[in-house]
DNA sequence: TTGTATGCGTTATCAA
DNA sequence: TTGATAACGCATACAA
């Protein structure tokens, strides 16, 4: 690999002249450059960016945190971020964590050593203190979930609205026993939204019942598993309120396997709006989240962030979200 | 951000010791190194990794290149990958190509500059001629897809033979006039997925027929738009063989949207096994990929490269598939 | 407009 | 077993 000393030796001028050059510094007399260009370019010269990002400090890369794989949820939003991200000449890695505090740690660890200039986390997996104290010493912004009661930027919709919302649709559809199948509660997100549903249902003076409220992996087997065990506990109910799509898709695929017809017989309702919900038997109703939106401003606030022009550090930006109704909801019917 | 000079003067010993102490060399009193250890735990002090990178010029990371986001069917590769990696004491960041060049370019410029340690390409959308310069001087395992005739290493399972069992399965359950919805022939696996089509109605003397051969973006909405123009068409058939499950899903949502029953009136087929295949109506008869192994040899064969152990540049790894029976494909029938 | 010289934080060579 | 010191490739302050 040749370094900018060949350059220097094949163009007869100095580092600094080569490094103007490479920079399009104005102060380059054009002959001056056209000697440097001819040189680095018969020498087929990159500058070492490893050298580079190690001398500045900065690296023009940004870190995506993602909490699993091959979730299309993402895919949306990450065009976002890409679009952002490449107007502004940055390019995005994408690392799992997995949900593991160990590997999130090692990516922090990177943005910390300047390996990157930021990081946009969907994962949210650490300690509140731990992301505090690194979001004030660096740019970091969280989505789509977040860390209860914590200043870090955030860039979310409003879950407990939209799973009240969801809830409300269901009541007046006339169902009044709705199970709930939702993800762990640990996580602040899902905190909300089971929080949205328990809301809706006391506002009608109908009291939440914990036996057919779920806790599942938030997955389609996840949803496959809850909804079985909700129907071998004998329970009775109309309705079906989750707390994700994949979730209502398993969950379906339980109640048709048991003959049981959606939304005829159970109505059933997702969360997120994931590519296969318009694509299943029946359609899903479900919450839309604004993903290429969610992208975009997450993106913007970190650029903000890394430039130190937005110094509204702890600012959280709440985006709209869509109730879509579809088939699975079904109609209106009198339930006693 | 403490440096091994703070290490140094609070320790009393020279950086070479602390060098030293930091990766674990034998050749140290234990006095010494608690003595260290203990400075560098009072000063919180981490080893600069970018300065590290700099200077060994090797990042313990490699970089995983994608064609697109969010497809549920490199979660499980990636799940392979990670395993091996870190076994290895390697990360891995996942990049997005869009199947575009120059974003591609970019990624391997990266590694040429030894910002990562290697790549393992899914995307394989640049030039044959391009590669093979790269990959001689640089660790990359394109997997998944290929270049045809050409000695980058790869790992991949036979497409073409796993396209003609299944075709060869259609016909075998009394399928005479068997349409495709394949995706891009001018990426070789997908010239080899439709080759095999080709071949086993050849075999039969069944001729292929160019008018139900239809190309399609590899997703959901091609898949459903080919086939609504497939049954426009008039032509008449009594199966789909798609070389792809999103393909066939689309499809399947095109047939019962026009009230065919699938597979009673049309059978149709998928490839690769993803994750929603088990779970739609009708289930999905496809071909499933080792998905696990196809990750975890590219690592292994990647970490051959970079450790240099592994002397067969120009390895083609061939995994084996399974046919996998579901309802899609339906049973026995006597077309005429 | 151009060049000189210094340092970024680390690893590694060599000598002690 | 330890230390002094020279790189690694580049950017930049300052001098010319």
């Amino acid at each position: 690999m040749a370094t900018i000393q060949d350059v220097v030796k094949l163009s007869g001028v100095s580092v600094a002249t080569v490094s103007r050059v490479i920079h399009n510094s104005p102060n380059v007399l054009p002959a001056t450059r056209e000697k440097v260009l001819a040189a680095i370019r018969e020498l087929d010269y990159h500058p070492n960016r490893l050298a580079q990002q190690f001398r500045t400090q900065r690296t023009k890369c940004v870190l995506v945190l993602l909490p699993r794989l091959g979730d299309s949820f993402y895919s949306e939003i990450l065009k976002g971020i890409e679009e952002v991200a490449s107007a502004a000449g940055y390019h995005i890695f994408i690392a799992n964590t997995g949900n593991n505090p160990e590997m999130a740690k090692f990516y922090y660890e990177a943005l910390i050593q300047k390996q990157n200039d930021g990081i946009i986390d969907f994962s949210a997996c650490l300690p509140r203190e731990y992301m505090e104290e690194i979001a004030g010493q660096n740019p970091v912004v969280v989505a789509c979930r977040y860390l209860s009661n914590s200043n870090v930027p955030n860039v979310t919709i409003d879950n407990l609205a939209a799973s009240r919302e969801m809830t409300e649709y269901m009541l007046n559809l006339g169902h009044r026993r709705i199970a709930y199948i939702g993800g762990n509660t640990e996580l602040a997100l899902y905190r909300s939204r089971l929080y949205g549903y328990r809301q809706a249902l006391e506002e009608r003076g109908i009291p939440a019942e914990e036996t057919i409220i779920y806790t599942a992996d938030p997955d389609i087997q996840g949803g496959y598993d809850a909804a079985m065990q909700l129907l071998r506990s004998g329970e009775k109910f109309t309705a079906i309120v989750t707390s994700g799509d994949t979730l209502a898709v398993g969950a379906i695929k339980a109640l048709q396997e048991r003959k049981l017809q959606v939304p005829e017989e159970i109505a059933v309702c997702g969360f997120d709006d994931i590519e296969i919900s318009s694509l299943l038997s029946p359609t899903l109703t479900t919450i839309r989240q604004p993903r290429g939106l969610i992208g975009r401003h997450a993106m913007e606030k970190l650029l903000g962030l890394i430039s130190g022009k937005d110094e509204n550090l702890s600012e959280q930006i709440v985006l709209p979200y869509e109730l879509v109704i579809r088939a699975s909801s079904g109609k209106f019917r009198n339930n006693k």
